[in-house]
DNA sequence: ATAACATATGAACAATCGTTCAAGTGAAAG
DNA sequence: CTTTCACTTGAACGATTGTTCATATGTTAT
């Protein structure tokens, strides 16, 4: 299905989701056994925002497209030449960044250049890099 | 499509990714026009290792597992209660984040603790959630 | 006005993704 | 041995994604 509950919409009857889970709360103090589970369920729409956030970073031309604009500004017939792809498949995924707010745009004639609308992209993606060299 | 191409098939010919970039030396000195594009173009694996790495969080099932191992280790079934989720869908995903070595897994018994492979995983989902609070 | 240019947008398609369901391991207990 | 428990695996399905192609929008120049 990939992600397609689009946030917030709990089922009504359970709140605090042990599907599977009645009260084993007899028989205790046995150390290793039987972890209580509670309060440690992430919040779903928190959990949804950033799995949403890091998909914008999970397509290559996408990464390149902000990799690219580390540097510069740059339209979008150039992005589209450096990375060796269309103007309209670059037009589309900028599109999907812009309304990430991942980047931002001015216009010169008829030209739009585009930039990074702020630093933690950079700061994601060189989280990313570190990574990669374990 | 969704990213298909598999890494380092480089068109035969060309070794450093230039496919359409001749070198433009001619015609300089146009301060603002023509932007000289060269070496800025993104090295192509990493830029799909990257990418792959982030896919890893673009889903909100794959970014609950990785929060709740946050705090400790947890089973399969422990986990598939904390998130209202079958075993099944836990288990495939839990294979899909040991490929990317993101967790690992220890066994006791026949069950099988899962943990966070190391703590790269927590400053990315750290850096996601510092974005999240702009 | 018209033409040329830079970019955006819509529909369509193949590819990929995540979940479900059913069946398969494999370890411990009887 | 057989049963039970904890988990894995494979196929199948619907949902989503990224690119292409054709067309539309908007800006500047003639």
């Amino acid at each position: 299905m990939t992600e397609q509950r689009r946030r917030t919409e709990e089922t009504p009857g359970e709140s605090v989701g042990e599907t599977t889970w009645e009260d084993k709360e007899t028989a205790a103090a046995v150390p290793e056994e039987a972890a209580d589970m509670s309060e440690l369920l992430p919040d779903e729409d928190m959990m949804y925002d950033l799995a949403e956030l890091f998909r914008m970073f999970a397509d290559s031309t996408r990464v390149k497209i902000l990799y690219v604009l580390f540097e510069k500004e740059l339209c979008v017939g150039d992005i589209g030449a450096a990375l060796g792809m269309t103007q309209s498949a670059i037009s589309h995924q900028l599109r999907v960044l812009k309304q990430a707010k991942l980047v931002k745009f001015r216009r010169d004639g008829k030209t739009l250049y585009y930039s990074l609308a702020d630093d933690h992209v950079r700061t994601i993606i060189g989280m990313g890099m570190e990574h990669l060299e374990e």
